[in-house]
This record gives C-alpha cells, structure tokens and sequence, in this order.
DNA sequence: CTGCCTAACTAACACTTGGTAGGTGCATGG
DNA sequence: CCATGCACCTACCAAGTGTTAGTTAGGCAG
C-alpha cells in the first residue's frame, strides 16, 4: 500500500514463508492431526522450510500453539459480532440467533483452519498454553452470554434456563459438526437452518394460545 | 470362583498389572492428553512397570489405543441398550429418549475412561486405527438409528428431519459435555435432563390443538 | 524335582523430538 | 557501492520415541 515503486516487492521478498505462513501450516496440522502428533520439522517441512528456521519467528512451540489458538478465536469471536451488528434494526430474537448460530459454524467449517485447530486441540495443549488462551477464550463467551441474556430479557427465551448451561450446550453442539461435517452431503447454510431449527423449537418460549 | 485353597491366589499373581492394568491406565493418560502425547514409556511408568514390559500384553502402541477405542464403544452401547430395553412396556417414546440420553451421559461423563478416552482421541489417531474401530462404532450408531426411527414411526418425531443427521446432532452436543461438564457444579442425572428437555422440545411434533 | 508358564525385567537399537549457534544470500536504504 | 538486516540455512545437541532381544523370578502341573 505504501511503496509501489513498480508493483513488485521483490521476489525473494514475496516468495519468503514468513510467520504468517508457518502459522497456517501450522493451524492445518494441528487440526488435522493433534497437538502432540505434529512436530515442528512437519510443521516446516509442509511450509517448505527447515525446521531449525521456525525460531526466527517463534521462540517455542508452545508460542506457536498459542498464537494457533488466540487467532481461533479472534476469528469466530469477529465474525459472530459482525454478523449480529449488521442486522437491520428490530431484527426479532429468533432471527438474532439464527444469525449467530451461521457465524460460528461458518467460521468453523467454512473460514479458519485457526477456530477448527482452537476447537481440536485446546484439550490436548499443556496447562500454561490453556491459562494463556483463556482470557480470549471468556471474551467470546461474554459475546455470547450478553447475546443471550438479551434474549431472555426480550421474553424471547424460556425464563429458566441458565444462561450459562445453555451456551456450553449450544458451542458444544456447533463444535461437534466438526468431526463429521462433510460439505459434500449438505452446505453450512443447511446446517445452520438445522441446528438453529431444533435448538429454537426447545429454547423459544411456546406462544400456544 | 473356582479355585478357593485358601481365598488366596498368590500374591505375586494379585499384585500384576496385568493386561487390564495397561489398559485401564492407557485410557485415563489418553483422555486426559491425547494420542500424541501419550508415549508408552508414560503408560509403563503410571502402571508401575517398565515400558519394555508393555510388549508383553500388547504387539505394538496401535495395538492398545484399539483396544481402548473398541472398549470404549462397547461400553455405551452397552449401556444404552440395556437402559432402553429394561424399560417397562408402554414406555412413552419421551421417556424412552430420555433414558438413552441419559444412558449415553452417564458412561461418557461417569463411568467409563475407555468412553471418554474414545471421544477425545478419535480424530487424532491413525487412519488403520480409526478403519479398526470404525465396525463398533457403526454397530453403535445403527443402534441409534434404530431408536430414532421406531420414534419416527410411532408419530412421535418431526417427519421430516433426517434421522442421520439428528444421530450426529444428538450425540455430538452429548459428546461435546465432554469439555466442560464438572461434576462439582451439577449432577449428570440433572445434565441429561436438561439436554432432553431441549431436545425434546425441538423435536417432539407440536401437540398444539 | 522337572519343565513349562506368566509377567515382568534390563539394555540397547535406530530414529525423532524441541531447541541452539553460527553462517549465507540478497534486496534495500543511504 | 557498501552496510544493514531480513529470512532463511546447516550442523549439532540432549532427551525422548517405539520397538526388540535376551534374561529372570516365581507359581503350578506332571
């Protein structure tokens, strides 16, 4: 954007991985594969590297893992508030949801190879690499929380339900399509309708008067 | 039961680790970190024995991480079709879903290392492995199928959802309790209600005349 | 007592792991 | 034209990996 002395710069420059570039091999493998199965020379082998390079861009792979992990979440955390601002004013609770529940899985199973590596292996990571996560982590979950309680508020959803129980059902049940989501038998959209389809119908209040 | 000289079996014999011993630990190290960061030397060291030993009872890692794979199906199947057929005649289908569900969460969250290490470690494991454990496990899910179907028939579900799909829906978001679920903060008896409850209500035809 | 069994043991193998130290090519700013 | 520094390289290390081979201690049937 700030230097276009002639559109290029540099081949050497251009062709460099780069951090960037480690990290979405990385990202891909720890999906794929797990945290402990991966090694950082598949790591550099896959962004055709060496593997002794790595440490020009990371001092460990714990901070790989993390970095990993912080963007998962960044990426569904950014891609869920965006799709709930942007709806037109007086969008009903149901729609609001709905509009919530596609981000997530979108971001998911469509965008980042970051939020499917977070969901994997968050599980498998050592204590300190969890503990550096959860700060990103809790900010989501308010997203989601404050996302919900309005709802309540609005009479949209049964007064009894905790807040809290009902979002690790509801991201636990997001997170799941991952281990068998195949976009050959369905788009995300379809899922989406689904997902939110039966959650709503045992969430929404029964208007059966 | 056969032999009873003197109610005692040899101390040497009662204080082997034995095969199941192996097992047991195997299962809890690879729910609690994952396939790849599991090594046999931490399993021999967590059994009391020495990693060389290991190869006495099993031919290879592979070989183990099977047998806690296969174990694990078996013992929800296991679990779920007794809960389903001890129930009285003219059980209602609500009922009948609900004490699956409630079958299903019970070895998951309480019973069974091998059902929990299953879950966690599935997607991380060997293409052999997983082709291995993939027969169990589909005698498990057309377990559910069948369930579901009978439901579906009996007028009690939505004609139109798939049954495929709600299998992979209902005991992905059963699975997914896995991450979060602490015994400390609630009891599994009130969880299964509670996931029933929401299910049920989505999926259950509207009764509304 | 003999001979076989089980369930371990020790020691080593070839290889992989995360991590370190120092060197190289090359585009760029001065 | 030269010095700077980015992005990578080679070469190495100690520790840990799955796995194998040979050995041993104790129990049990004949």
């Amino acid at each position: 954007m700030a230097d276009d002395t002639a559109g290029k710069v540099s081949e050497a420059r251009r062709n460099a991985v780069g951090r960037d570039g480690v990290l979405n091999v990385a990202a891909r493998l720890f999906r794929e594969q797990g945290y402990g199965s991966v090694s950082l020379r598949k790591i550099a082998e896959t962004a055709g590297i060496k593997a002794g390079s790595i440490y020009y861009h990371f001092g460990s792979k714990d901070e790989i893992v993390a970095a990993v992990l912080d963007a998962g979440i960044q990426v569904v955390h950014e891609s869920m508030r965006q799709a709930v601002s942007e709806l037109p004013e007086g969008t009903s609770p149901e729609a609001t949801l709905r509009a919530a529940i596609g981000a997530h899985l979108r971001a998911l199973l469509d965008v980042s190879d970051y939020t499917s590596a977070n969901v994997r292996i968050f599980g498998q990571v050592p204590q300190s690499v969890k503990d550096a996560n959860l700060p990103t982590r809790r900010a989501y979950e308010a997203e989601w929380d404050a996302l919900l309680s309005r709802l309540q508020d609005d009479g949209a959803l049964k007064r009894d339900v905790d807040i809290r129980r009902l979002r690790l059902m509801l991201i636990g049940a997001l997170n799941a399509t991952l281990d068998w989501f195949d976009p050959d038998r369905g788009s995300v959209e379809a899922l989406s309708r689904t997902y939110a389809d039966v959650f709503l119908d045992g969430i929404l209040e029964r208007q059966d008067t």
